[in-house]
DNA sequence: CGTCCGGCTGAATACGTATGCATGGGCATC
DNA sequence: GATGCCCATGCATACGTATTCAGCCGGACG
């Protein structure tokens, strides 16, 4: 429990200590001008290396850094990126939707890696987030990460294209959507899994996630489900679909209630892994054994998916490409370059919880 | 896949339509000068409530932002805290630290809420990050979270500390460390599930993880357990100690380890729950069960963690306390204000894994 | 020997905001 | 009616950097 304390530092001379210096201080102490700093630190060819080498040695002696207030407002960037994560605010309060912790990783790895920051925020749905980051120069552009009815704040996505703020949206490729989007591709994820069901003889797979067209999030995997059984000649029971949304607890309650109706069921394809969880515990609850009599699959493939009991059968979403894929698209937009949207390919992983013994 | 384009807004005149609006513009179009439109916005009493709302209908209109950058730059702050992750390199490369994610979500919370961005950035052992962030006036204060070998970096620290740099770190709290730290009382935590086991009548609890004094995070726990053991007359058996870093990996080989040297013991207390993780693999893998042959705990409480089968006894840290202890402390530091160091109380999370039926 | 050119450097300015100081107008006081 | 005061606003400047333009020096060439 120590208390902050400054020590005495030899090598700095006292002339710094407090306040922070300048590339002014710098081309006094190099005896070159102000002008000659920046350029030889931004490494301008204008400049000998014999200056260039005494300059830095004067910057590192001083502790100099460039202020990036100074640069970025002269420069008009800032060399940043923001990250918008909408969190749907019916969670259950405690963490962050896994699938995005792993989205958030890549995003950032791939921020470093092409030498910008990146600035994060968790936004409650009902503030003016438009108003922040790009617009006042905080950022260059942003990263808008959300599940939810992206209806509801269309408008606002238009209205930032309007305004001409650079942005890239993680979710549902649609046609007629203003901006860049970048998704995988959930309808082939939700065909998938519902052919996997289908190939072990299941014919009433109950489906579980919110199936209207306001949650595209949703609604593609949905979509994949319909058709996979369309294909196969098997009908869409609509009393096997339970709308849900993606947290442990609302799966529980949806598997529940499918239960508690009775409805006649041989496969569940939960629309996230959270939900699947849920599902699952609450199938062991009115005794039910996965896989033996009833398969289960997810959706997202997050790590706790593999340590569920037993491991779950679920889509991954290749998360280190959809970080890289939406940092490079913001970062063409921003070099003015044309960027589109992308549409990723998943990959059904297949574990203990579907395959029946 | 859809191009991005600019359809016509007819709410935004088209003096506007692309150089960002300044506040000599939103002056101009309000009738007054640059400086009362600053003050207006700002909400200084000098400017009277007609004024006001006259300059803020001028700045909607023309969608006007605050120039953070050139503000920034006159009041000599950021607004910004920074946040620095290392990773141990020797991770298996996948995903971050689970605890991290935790953490990293409880302060994101407490930034928002004191009104300050936060920028985040991973960091390779052998970047130059002192170099960073504060100094270059990019954020006002960092907060740095990682496992690892502190003596290594205490140099860096300590400069930090002369040049005058705000910052706090998660870790291990010792009476001789630069700055100012926040972590866990891990010492009663390793002592907590030392004692739960010697309760049970287990004598030879084995111990996975680095217990060398080069690594503090896992040190402590070290010396907890021992502290129990030593309390209880049991002899500390060095042989039931094996070396293993954060990840399931290790674990696995850890324990494996144990196993083919032909160790007794009748528990195992995993420094991590990465590590309790792997180690219940292993173990179940040569014919153990857990907790029927082996109890097992682990520690930090990672949402895995009640996942895993059998659902693993931990040691829960408060994150989300932590989260805002150490934003609370970086801003302390910030205004000028003495901050201290801090040890947060841990909380024995006992689920089946550790209690013999 | 004069001229010109190329290679470096310095002086001056702009980026957009926030604030100390000065100012003007209105009102009360004597 | 002159003085003083307060309130609301404008003027001018500083924050620290990056860049344009101009200048200087030395050498090559005519």
């Amino acid at each position: 429990m120590v208390m902050l304390s400054a020590p005495a530092v030899p090598e700095v001379p006292q002339h710094v200590s407090k306040a922070k210096a300048t590339s002014i201080d710098i081309a006094h102490l190099a005896g070159v001008s102000q002008a000659t700093v920046s350029r030889a630190l931004r490494g301008s060819p204008l400049v000998s290396e014999e200056t260039r080498e005494r300059i830095r040695a004067a910057a590192e002696q001083l502790n100099y850094k460039v202020d990036k207030n100074a640069s970025n407002l002269r420069l008009q960037h800032s060399g940043t990126l923001a990250l918008l994560l909408f969190e749907d605010p019916t969670t259950d309060g405690s963490n962050i939707n896994p699938f995005f912790h792993s989205l958030l990783g890549s995003i950032t790895r791939a921020c470093a890696q092409q030498g910008y920051d990146l600035l994060i925020s968790f936004q409650q749905f009902s503030t003016d987030w438009h108003a922040d980051y790009a617009d006042s120069k905080k950022a260059d552009g942003i990263i808008l990460l959300g599940y939810g009815d992206y209806h509801a704040y269309r408008a606002r996505l238009e209205k930032l294209v309007a305004i001409g703020t650079r942005f890239v949206r993680w979710g549902a490729v649609q046609p007629d959507q203003p901006g860049v989007s970048v998704g995988c591709d959930k309808f082939s994820g939700g065909q998938a899994v519902a052919r996997h069901f289908i190939e072990q003889g299941c014919r009433r797979i109950a489906f579980l996630g919110d199936a209207s067209s306001h949650y595209p999030e949703f609604f593609e995997r949905y979509r994949g489900y319909a058709d996979a059984l369309a294909q196969a000649g098997l009908p869409a029971d609509e009393a096997l679909q339970v709308d849900a949304e993606s947290t442990q607890l609302s799966g529980h309650r949806a598997m529940t209630g499918l239960i508690a109706r009775g409805a006649a069921f041989d496969a569940v394809f939960a629309a996230s892994d959270l939900i699947a969880i849920g599902a699952m515990r609450a199938l062991a609850e009115h005794g039910y054994k996965v896989p033996a009599d009833v398969p289960v699959a997810g959706f997202d493939d997050i790590p706790m998916a593999s340590f569920a009991s037993p491991p779950l059968t679920t889509v991954l979403q290749d998360t280190r490409r959809a970080g890289e894929v939406l940092v490079d698209s913001l970062l063409k937009m921003i070099r003015g370059e044309p960027a589109q949207s992308v549409m990723l390919p998943v990959k059904l992983m297949v574990r203990q919880s579907s395959v029946r013994p």
